[in-house]
DNA sequence: TAGTGATTTCAGAAATTTCTGAAATCACAG
DNA sequence: CTGTGATTTCAGAAATTTCTGAAATCACTA
């Protein structure tokens, strides 16, 4: 079925399992696998033959993967079929994913849960839903802040602060001690401990 | 068909639409949600009416909330049979599903690619696929490993971590001209706002 | 304008996932 | 034991999702 080097096969299968594990088709996902390894931009026809499976199915993934803005279009001299491929950094890939996936799911259930909770509860039930929910929406607004917080960094600091992981805590603990011994500075408004 | 206080039944069937997007069954994810805004831990018999879905089905939704450690059982004397329902603390919730999913999907998805770039290349493609798939390790490595560092804080000091966000950058800098003004060094000129 | 080949669309087919009811199992009381 | 009611299992039904082939559309050329 599938016409691939072995080692590309394995990670295209893997991939498209996780995608489907994820609620990304699992075509779509071993195309993405696919473009993602590829050494040159692929055309339809290739991931056709590739992936052993129907043409209308490519362009429908391929259209899908358009809407994720997941994939660049190549084109080549003298050659009107569209070529297809990723972005070289994976950072890219990854923080287009988050965005979308944000965009697509978590900014809406954002709204319906404030939505929810500006009605009036009718019953007993209902003011202790309300409050449950009021809890994740704090939550997910918190995580949702940070993320569009970090965002804004540029890749190599991000990698920084990622590899810093907890440390950071300790930093700050330390950064409380200088302030305190020093310059009489205010602490910075944004920690709230 | 479902028997619910109207507040409730709009989150319960995004929350429904929802976790299907994310890949967990829509009846599973109903039954969480319901479980999550719920005064009290309920009985299946409950779950059963409040859905209006098989007694079969919930029993094997449980089953599968269990297997995710995302729910907990209550009992009432007198009476054998099981109540669930979720922690109360919504950060809790969130690290045992953040902690479930990587043993599921991340770890796993790490093995078969540490596998693959074991392997010997047998030509120019599984070269460049290799590369690629080691960016991709490296960049999943890098996200476990700042998620298996923040998971061991406290709540509370995660969120003050959050909620500093990339102002974390900034203390870094300013960690670094502290330390370099100490040591007698220059200040770092690289201070992009 | 007609012809060519690439591409997309979409109705129905196929595959997969989810759900159910009936039967089996279990846990306990009498 | 035996009876009772709660619970689970699982084969097949139902629903949903994915995929395909045929037809339509598109982009371009001669």
């Amino acid at each position: 079925m599938m016409n691939l080097a072995p080692l590309v096969q394995s990670f295209v299968l893997h991939f498209g399992e996780m995608g489907s594990r994820w609620g990304i088709n699992r075509t779509v996902s071993q195309i993405y696998a696919l473009l993602y390894v590829s050494p040159q931009p692929l055309c339809a026809e290739e991931i056709t033959d590739a992936l052993g499976i129907s043409r209308s199915n490519v362009s429908m993934s391929l259209r899908e993967l358009q809407t994720w803005n997941l994939v660049l279009l190549r084109h080549r001299p003298d050659d009107r079929r569209d070529f297809f491929t990723t972005p070289d950094d994976i950072w890219l890939i990854l923080r287009t994913l988050a965005e979308e996936r944000k965009k697509r799911e978590v900014d809406p259930t954002l709204s319906v849960l404030r939505e929810i909770l500006m009605q009036r509860p009718a019953s007993e039930a209902e003011r202790h839903a309300q409050e449950r929910m009021s809890e994740m929406h704090a939550l997910i607004e918190q995580l949702t802040h940070w993320y569009d917080d970090v965002k804004q960094l540029e890749t190599e600091r991000l990698a920084t602060l990622l590899s810093l992981g907890a440390k950071v805590t300790k930093l700050l603990e330390a950064k409380d001690r200088v302030i305190s011994l020093g310059r009489g500075r205010r602490p910075n408004p944004a920690n709230k401990s």
